[in-house]
DNA sequence: ATTATATAGGACACCGGTTACACATCAAAA
DNA sequence: TTTTGATGTGTAACCGGTGTCCTATATAAT
């Protein structure tokens, strides 16, 4: 929070300097058709000699308009949510927005308090990625607001608003039923926290991939762990305890994924040879690691271009029906499987 | 850009709720010592019960303040990007600063426009992660502003400003000295463009290198490429067609060097076995690539978070000396090498 | 009782634009 | 000649806050 007495260059200046009034400079700025060619030329040049800078804020100010939108995610470091990121800009730019960024690291006080930031900055919506459990004030909060607003990755239960995500369930259904035709019965699920609504899908896709093929799911061979490559580790670490260790292990994401890998070579271990792995979200290192990594596609650039355009729409008619989309998920088997 | 009829609620009328005027009003969301407790606490209950939130943007525009930084990066998709980011995030975000972000990919003009962009919008300052090579003309456009604006990563040469990064020139030569010392005489530079300063700062090294050891550099063992995995992957394949290939390559950075080792592995042939490889930046994903890669660390999060007090310290006094920070490099020794 | 000094709160202009509306000018239509 | 209408520009209020200055009341000091 900074004062700064800015020799800014107001329109005021500028339409004395070209002997006009500061409405006929408005008017020129916005291009209105109605301003003859010798006047608007005249202003222009005052503008370029001045160094004028429009003021997006005043203006904004007084048109009740907004030309910002937030977006908030959980973590940069995930180069699921840089992906993502990178749709939303590419399609919100084109549509002349600027985006305020901010992060949330999982937790819900954080997204609080980033949500109340960005309305106090007045942006015209948001994208948001909400944290794994919201809290009911949170929900509350949101509802009252009655902002633009488009939830992705994940959804929000009981908050109706438009949505962008993928099909887990069949993505996971498509992981697991790969495996079992591969041979493996002995399935570990390792990764994220049970009481997630991320998880709870994924563990559906899970649990149907197995009824189908008549195989019962061992609930032993659950092991949860924050979404790290650290958790990941570690998640492995506990399933090889067990009696009668997997053949293969599905993992929450591609990042724990990488953290099961790398510890198994630590331990000697083969990926794709003594164990099956398989990741969930295809992120761009998933094609070069090594073993390249058995995952589903997750199209999180998609979600980003999808999420940006629902938002777009709903900024123009804000009582429209609520949208949701959902993507198919894409199986890409590589190496580690 | 859009219109949004908001049925926000104004200071105004939570005074008229609360039976103050807007002035009073006013002074209680600043907390200001001067007023009673009482009417205080009674402006706090309007506040809540009528949903208030506070408009920062039209408090700046008043106060000649500004809340928000911009930061301007080339490319989410690297990760030394987003750890960068993931710096200035966490230091500004404690001084109640909100970020605008964008991303130039490189591109002048795109960079041009976003300072634009982001003046428009009041920014308080701006952190700048400089495109290649810079037009004239926008460098001019800086110094005119007169913007409190810290560049990092990359110098802008001319540009007279407070600037982060680290010695690159140092860096490339412990990396190179590293592979001499490993025995190594014919060490090829892959990646990068030679036009930009980063690659002029890193072929320096290079030679110091070289000099200090008492070998020559061989010119023939240069090959350019963009600064991406696919990049890293095609200079591989130049530098083997040479009629006496290299036996250890220096990348530009870690996204070369993964393309590289990526590529090696194609080829059939062993990363730090039938050829070292170094990189540079120290990405979190080089210490769990197969081979884990030797590379020089570039601390990309403490430029971040350098650089966001940086701007900090100008934004409260933009007359102040410039300031340049130059972190030491240190270089990680993996298999790859 | 009178003056001095805080203290609490109000009135009003202002930040840099936009907008509704009024007004002047000039050409074509009646 | 008067009316009509289109075109181009000015006037003043307004968006939602902040800053400056001023007044009313209470308390303390003389």
């Amino acid at each position: 929070m900074a004062k700064k007495k800015s020799g800014r260059v107001t329109l005021q200046q500028v339409a004395d300097h070209a002997g006009v009034s500061r409405a006929t400079a408005s008017l020129i700025v916005r291009n209105s058709p109605s301003i003859s060619d010798a006047t608007k030329k005249k202003v222009q040049e005052s503008m370029k000699e001045l160094g004028y800078v429009y003021d997006r804020v005043a203006a904004n100010l007084r048109s009740q308009s907004s030309s910002t939108i937030g977006l908030i995610i959980t973590d940069i470091a995930n180069p699921y949510y840089s992906e993502l990121l990178t749709g939303v800009h590419q399609k919100l730019e084109e549509e002349g927005y600027t985006v305020f960024l901010g992060t949330t690291f999982d937790s819900d006080a954080k997204q609080d308090k980033l949500l109340s930031t960005m309305l106090e900055h007045r942006v015209g919506g948001v994208i948001l990625c909400p944290v794994s459990d919201n809290s009911p004030a949170t929900i509350e909060r949101i509802r009252q607001w009655n902002i633009p607003i488009v939830t992705a990755v994940r959804e929000i239960p009981d908050l109706h608003c438009d949505y962008v995500g993928i099909d887990y369930e069949k993505g996971v259904e498509m992981a697991i039923t790969h495996l079992i035709e591969k041979g493996h019965n002995r399935i570990a699920f390792l990764g994220g926290l049970s009481d997630s609504s991320a998880w709870k899908k994924r563990f559906e896709g899970f649990v149907n991939a197995h009824e189908k093929a008549g195989l019962s799911v061992d609930d032993s061979l659950i092991f949860q762990s924050a979404v790290t490559r650290e958790g990941g580790s570690k998640a492995l670490d506990e399933s090889l305890k067990h009696a009668e260790p997997p053949t293969a292990v599905f993992c929450f994401n591609d990042l724990v994924a990488f953290g099961v890998m790398q510890r198994m070579r630590e331990l000697g271990l083969k990926p794709g040879e003594d164990m099956s792995v398989v990741g969930f979200d295809n992120v761009l290192e998933a094609a070069t690691f090594y073993p390249p990594l058995t995952t589903v596609e997750a199209f999180p650039k998609h979600i980003g271009i999808n999420a940006a355009s629902l938002l777009h729409e709903r900024i123009k008619d804000n009582s429209r029906e609520e949208q949701r989309i959902i993507l198919e998920p894409e199986l890409f088997v590589r190496e580690s499987s």
